[in-house]
DNA sequence: CAGGGTCACT
DNA sequence: AGTGACC
């Protein structure tokens, strides 16, 4: 797209003097990026460019290049609609969203270096606070410069002349400098062309950027404000002010945004209440108060699919877990691990006018295996549970007929930083040499810390037919920067996957972003067992000795009495006592660091015996989310609410052992099997099926585990009994947790209640 | 009304 | 947790 660079031709409307005076007010630069689908898909295929190009989704182009504009196609324009104007129209599919994603978080990286104050807006805009970068260019600007004729960049809304003794002119115009900057490097590094607007708020500049389209940029001085605002033609063009409101307004006679800023106040608070009233008030003034906040990485992830008839079962579970695989691609490139697993439906109705979406939502049991991505032991597990809240909604066996389905990852939380089997790193007595550098090369002129990163994932996205030349350029692939507590020859030397799983690993950041709401990590995870001494150690002493201590320093153990480390296909089996739990280790008791197990190990254990070790002490942790400090300040326990929690024990035959502990606000969940005659829930049930028991709050599982067998067995029985419907806590569930501790406060030690064993608290 | 997001309110 | 409203 070669409309006019005007980033090469500087202050080409500038002019002349005028009053001065004015608040410190903000610069905000809100990028807008030209027609974005098509826009990312013309630079995948060059082949595009020149040709009226459409990004279709079903049935609709959603976004054209503007070529195919030059023939009335438009926006949300139905394809046939489009094809009669212009039917050499090419179409592409948009329906994977993928590629036009990774490139908008590209582009906001990259604003980011401008300004730490980005904030996205949806996937093609960006909103810029550069306020400070434009003080600080200001002050350093000789006075000589600052004439109209070099100090604007683009244009100047309604004509304006500048004065450039008027300070908030001064500042916008040199915003506009920054402005240009911005799309000029947009430009150079990812070959996006957009719209620029500049000016003291985020609202004004929305709206300013739109007035030269496209690959244009706009500024707007104060004095203009009100030209601005007043040149919408509805207040449905308001931004912040959409469909609900509109016709809200309308109802109340209000629809150009004259009728707004005059109406009295105390009309549009009864109507909407005190806090909307004013802002849409002041909206309709061209006020904006907010602040340009931060994006962050994405709150979360989610994909969806929409069709025309959904009826069955059968066929809800085959596009529920296609979007389920999709999303753990996704979910494991980001490297958090999702706390809430969200459901969203729309059924058909005839009066189904648009947007009837329902959803439920629950809390994803923190036993889950995050470790691989798609095809991951997960996979189950949450189907499990999205059917389950599916079913909430949906009578399955009434008729139903949907229409989208929708899966959400959301309260993402930063994970312990290793996410697969380090174990497997970790056991690689020889590490293969130099020349196994396959998918990893260095880049040309780089510092020894950029590398380009094989992306082996995505592309496998549905109904795409795998084009054969869509093998990623070299050029293409994330160039990822390596922090500099890594040694690079110890790197280098690593075999193709681990480097990988460095790289993807949510501790090396290209761009750091919004605080992690969630908490620090607690160290740099598997880095540490490559830095530079640590891996000298590693050599020496054939790995052993320095490593346990950094495992265990690392996992917030302060005593070992017991470390063995073994690979088990992908996933590794762990076991490593601990005696007391180190306070500054927030995540005591989490799968995420260890694949398959990682188990607390009483120090009455001996710890010399691993049978006794596998037999013994597999439960053990049970007993562990119930002392307090264990689970204070862990982000796993939501609210930390100890008391409340139940345990629950799931068995699942032919597993090794694996122990894990996953609380949630109601309850605390343990998933473990147990090969041990100890608990051998396989003769209680013997279908090998998944077996779960409550083990109520007052059961103190030490003394539980120490109970004859039979009395195990039947304890078990009747807390199953409780607990048939819970892997989603309900209000069922709970009700029968309290009736379980009220028929428990009854009869407290009854003669025969096995109850008796338990000390009374 | 496509596919994705965010945030606020209850 | 669930919905609504916004882009």
């Amino acid at each position: 797209m070669e409309e006019e660079e005007d980033w090469m031709c500087p202050g080409d409307s500038p002019r002349a003097l005028g009053r001065s005076g004015g608040a410190v007010n903000k610069v905000i630069v809100h990028i807008d990026m030209d027609c974005f689908y098509a826009q990312v898909e013309m630079i995948r295929n060059p082949d595009l460019k020149n040709k009226p190009l459409g990004v279709q989704q079903k049935y609709i182009v959603v976004t054209c290049n503007y070529e195919a504009r030059k023939f009335g196609v438009n926006k949300l324009m139905s394809i046939r609609e489009a094809k009669e104007k212009c039917p050499q129209l090419v179409l592409v599919s948009g329906e994977d969203l993928t590629p036009y994603r990774e490139m908008s978080y590209k582009a906001t990286e990259l604003l980011e270096e401008f300004s730490p104050k980005v904030e996205r807006l949806g996937f093609d805009e960006n909103f810029i606070d550069v306020t400070e970068l434009v003080d600080k260019k200001l002050q350093k600007m000789p006075w000589s410069d600052r004439n109209p004729e070099s100090l604007v960049s683009g244009h100047v809304y309604n004509e304006q002349k500048v004065d450039v003794n008027d300070w908030a002119h001064t500042r916008i115009s040199v915003g506009s400098r920054v402005a240009a900057e911005i799309r000029a490097s947009l430009y150079n590094k990812l070959g996006l062309t957009g719209c620029a607007g500049v000016a003291s708020n985020k609202l004004l500049a929305k709206l300013v950027s739109g007035t030269h389209k496209p690959n244009q940029q706009t500024i707007l001085l104060p004095e203009s404000h009100s030209h601005m605002i007043n040149s919408l033609d509805h207040v449905k063009r308001i931004p912040g002010i959409g469909y609900k409101t509109t016709k809200r307004l309308e109802s109340l006679g209000l629809s150009r945004v004259n009728d707004l800023q005059t109406c009295p106040y105390m009309i549009l608070e009864k109507e909407f209440g005190g806090s909307i009233a004013q802002r849409i008030q002041m909206l309709s003034r061209g006020e904006d108060d907010s602040p340009v906040t931060p994006s962050g990485p994405p709150q979360s992830i989610s994909d969806e699919d929409s069709f025309k008839k959904c009826s069955t079962v059968t066929e809800v579970k085959t596009k529920m877990e296609e979007l389920l695989k999709n999303l753990l691609i996704r979910q494991y490139k980001d490297g958090r691990i999702p706390h809430t697993l969200r459901l969203t439906i729309r059924q058909f109705s005839p009066t189904n006018k648009w947007f009837n979406r329902e959803s439920r939502q629950c809390p994803v049991p923190s036993h889950i295996n995050w470790t691989v991505g798609a095809e991951s032991e997960a996979v189950p597990a949450l189907m499990g549970l999205l059917m389950r809240l599916f079913e909430k909604m949906i009578n399955v066996k009434t008729p139903f007929h949907l229409t989208l389905l929708n899966v959400c990852f959301c309260n993402l939380k930063a994970s312990n930083p290793t996410r697969r089997s380090i174990g497997f790193y970790l056991t690689q007595k020889a590490m293969p040499g130099p020349n196994q550098q396959d998918g990893l090369m260095e880049t040309e002129k780089n510092t020894r810390h950029d590398f380009r990163l094989k992306d082996n994932s995505s592309q496998q996205s549905n109904n795409q037919p795998a084009s054969p030349g869509s093998v990623k350029k070299y050029s293409e692939l994330p160039l990822v920067r390596l922090p500099e507590g890594i040694d690079m020859e110890v790197f280098q030397q690593l075999p193709e996957d681990i480097k990988q799983e460095i790289l993807m690993s949510p501790v090396v950041p290209t761009a750091p972003r919004r605080e992690p709401n969630s908490q620090a990590l607690p160290s740099k995870g598997i880095l540490n067992f490559f830095s530079k001494s640590k891996a000298d150690d590693h050599s020496k002493h054939g790995g052993d000795c320095s490593l346990e201590k950094s495992m265990a320093s690392f996992m917030g153990v302060t005593k070992v009495h017991h470390f063995t480390v073994s690979d088990c296909s992908d996933s590794v089996s762990y076991s490593t006592c601990k005696e007391t739990q180190s306070p500054s280790c927030k995540r005591p008791l989490n799968g995420h660091l260890f694949t398959k197990a990682k188990i607390d190990i009483p120090s009455t254990c001996s710890h010399e015996d691993n049978s006794v070790l596998d037999n013994k002490y597999s439960l053990a942790p049970l007993t562990k989310p119930r002392s307090s400090h264990v689970c204070e300040g862990t982000d796993d326990i939501d609210s930390c609410s100890v008391t409340k929690l139940t345990n629950r024990c799931r068995c699942d035959k032919g597993d090794s052992m694996n122990s894990n502990v996953s609380p949630s606000t109601s309850h605390c969940t343990v998933h473990g099997s147990v090969q041990s005659p100890h608990v051998d829930m396989e003769s209680q049930v013997n279908k090998g099926g998944d077996q779960e028991v409550s083990f109520p709050n007052s059961v103190d599982m030490n003394v539980f585990f120490q109970l004859p067998e039979e009395v195990k067995r039947e304890l078990m029985a009747e807390w199953r009994q409780l607990d048939h419907k819970s892997k989603i806590p309900g209000k069922k569930q709970m009700e029968k947790a309290k009736s379980f501790q009220a028929r428990k406060t009854k009869t407290p030690t009854g003669p025969n209640s096995l109850l008796k064993y338990f000390k009374p608290n």
